[in-house]
DNA sequence: CACCTGGCTAATGCATACGAAAGCCAGCTA
DNA sequence: TAGCTGGCTTTCGTATGCATTAGCCAGGTG
């Protein structure tokens, strides 16, 4: 187990997945509209009038979400209405979850006016607020400071030195 | 616990906890200088050429994360060198970990190339890779529809009803 | 005191993100 | 067959994000 952390400028970030995810879903429109998917939202107008953004937008960031393969395209009938069409959370979009939780926690704890939150997300089977956290694999709870950086398969070491 | 996820429409997010993170760290360099600082980066230019962003940009997202409390200058000296200022990550600042692992978890799951990840956290003292897990506080794991949506006290109720 | 270095700032221009307003189109109902 | 409705698309204009290049400034060294 090395601590990269020693030395920063031996490896890339070129193909960092917090950026390759951000390439996804980076932008504030496109993490909204998962927010909306994830408290059920299905309609195109529905996504646009909650997010509270234009219908260009809410077109862009369904057809790259769909394209992505965070959310596909069903089609649906409402009674007496012609078949259209609506988006759900694939396996890979239900995979954000915790990422979206992760920002709202955040928000719920440095950025709610004196009110306090507006949503607590709870266990539907205790009803205890649910939170985001770091964890390893042996169920040791995990602080900022109790984590190291390994080198894992695709890491792109520089010139500098390959210890 | 009402689930208001049985009727989105009665309800706005207009002081959504999640848009309010956003606000602060919705953009790809600002969550990437946030990377770095966990991985250890303090000084100016080498935020600028780790991130592989521009010095004006560094400077723009270095000063907005700091005047929202993230990060905080403080001076340094290296011996022989005059006393420069440095960056590092406030208590406000470290709470956003969680965000920054599970983005890094998500991308390592669904946007690696055939190498597999470039880096792997590792818990310091076990040496087991690290998760960002959702839990509830009586200690459950949570999937995603695991959990129910209720109101907070800054719930903002709109004109429909209010049950 | 001239020079060097790190940490910025300024000017310019491009690309993306986005809203507002309007229009299009498929297919169900009347 | 004429509307109506939801789900878009088009157009236009603005705002933000960002790179590139250049320059500034403070304070240490020679």
């Amino acid at each position: 187990m090395s601590d990269l952390l020693e030395d920063r400028d031996a490896w890339s970030m070129a193909n960092c997945s917090i950026a390759r995810t951000l390439a996804v879903v980076g932008t504030k429109s496109a993490l909204l509209i998962m927010r909306e998917a994830f408290f059920g939202t299905r309609r195109f107008d529905d996504f646009a009038r909650r997010v509270g953004i234009g219908e260009p937008a809410t077109a862009a960031r369904l057809k790259e979400l769909t394209a992505a393969g965070l959310l596909e395209r069903f089609p649906y009938r409402e009674p007496g209405q012609r078949t259209r069409s609506a988006y759900r959370l694939t396996a890979k979009g239900r995979d954000l979850y915790p990422v979206i939780m992760a920002l709202r926690q955040w928000g719920d704890t440095w950025a709610t006016d004196e009110q306090g939150p507006p949503v607590i997300v709870r266990h539907r089977d205790c009803g205890a607020p649910v939170h985001a956290v770091l964890r390893c694999e042996n169920g040791h709870d995990i602080a900022p400071g109790d984590s190291v950086v390994d080198a894992g398969p695709g890491l792109i070491r520089t010139d500098a030195e390959s210890a």
